[in-house]
DNA sequence: ATGGGTGCAAAGACTTTGCACAGTT
DNA sequence: AACTGTGCAAAGTCTTTGCACCCAT
């Protein structure tokens, strides 16, 4: 079983490019269950909440699925993660927030998920707001389809 | 009540633009509930499936919400409507199928949902396509904010 | 008469919440 | 001691499904 220090390393690891002070800040605990899923999300590519569960429980198996629900919007209030809705059924996918903003292309075969850059998104976004008088906030861009594998 | 030619005349001019043998194809029939559900859709711009419960039942209040529900699924299926994810939060609003093809645009104060058509769309479409080699079947795109009279 | 359509209620998938207990500070 | 975080179970939201009855063909 880890120290409290050790936890403090690792977090600090995790913390890496992101505001440091957060989680003092708003008195957050480090606990073993948020490291956890923070070490998967940040391994597991796109994961959605069940996923999570099932890949965390592998490890810790009397973490509880309420404990994956909370934790994931507590690292998105943080801004940990994101939050992305992908291909038309929108499920939603958890993924560790970095530097690029970049879109989805997922299999509707295999689930393959691919992420693809898209410099004209941010013009699209001024345009759309300029054109419709708008604040713009947000941006919700993916796409389905089918891998070079599957589509044969 | 309507009688049922009636009913087929009615069906006719919604059936305007698509598919037309679409119905009778499939066995499927005409029925007030039908004819009722897909005139609110034609009227009401964008719904989610509640709110066209909710003003279906105005006028039959002993529509029932899977009856919502399947025809939903059925519109879809014979190509008379879109469902459209809109806005980060991914909710589903229903919309007649139109010929130009378009995004969605919604102010997260008051609710309103702009249509906005994007050139780029396609472009951007056949070049993801291109460069991940995927056959893309799918594009989901949005944007959210807050409306001129709102943003102050 | 046949077979699809509907209402009702129940079940499903996914997510949030209330509560008591455990672990940190 | 005070308070946050967790597990568990229950409740919530949105959607689908099973079934008996109804209605159009």
């Amino acid at each position: 079983m880890p120290n409290i220090s050790t936890m403090h390393e690792k977090m600090s690891e995790e913390l890496q490019g992101s505001k440091a002070p957060v989680f003092s800040l708003n008195g957050q605990r480090i606990t073993r269950q948020r490291l956890l899923l923070l070490d998967l999300i940040r391994r597991g590519g796109h994961l959605n909440a069940d996923e999570l569960y099932r890949k965390a429980k592998e490890i810790r198996p009397d973490l509880s699925l309420s404990t994956v629900y909370r934790n994931l919007r507590l690292f998105i209030r943080l801004g940990l993660i994101n939050e992305v809705k992908i291909g038309t059924k929108g499920h939603r996918y958890y993924e560790v927030r970095g530097a690029i903003e970049h879109y989805h292309l997922v299999c509707l075969s295999c689930g393959r998920v691919v992420e693809f850059q898209c410099p004209l998104a941010e013009q699209l976004k001024s345009k759309v707001g300029q054109e419709s008088g708008f604040y713009i906030t947000g941006i919700e861009l993916s796409m389905e389809g089918y891998c070079p594998s599957c589509k044969t």
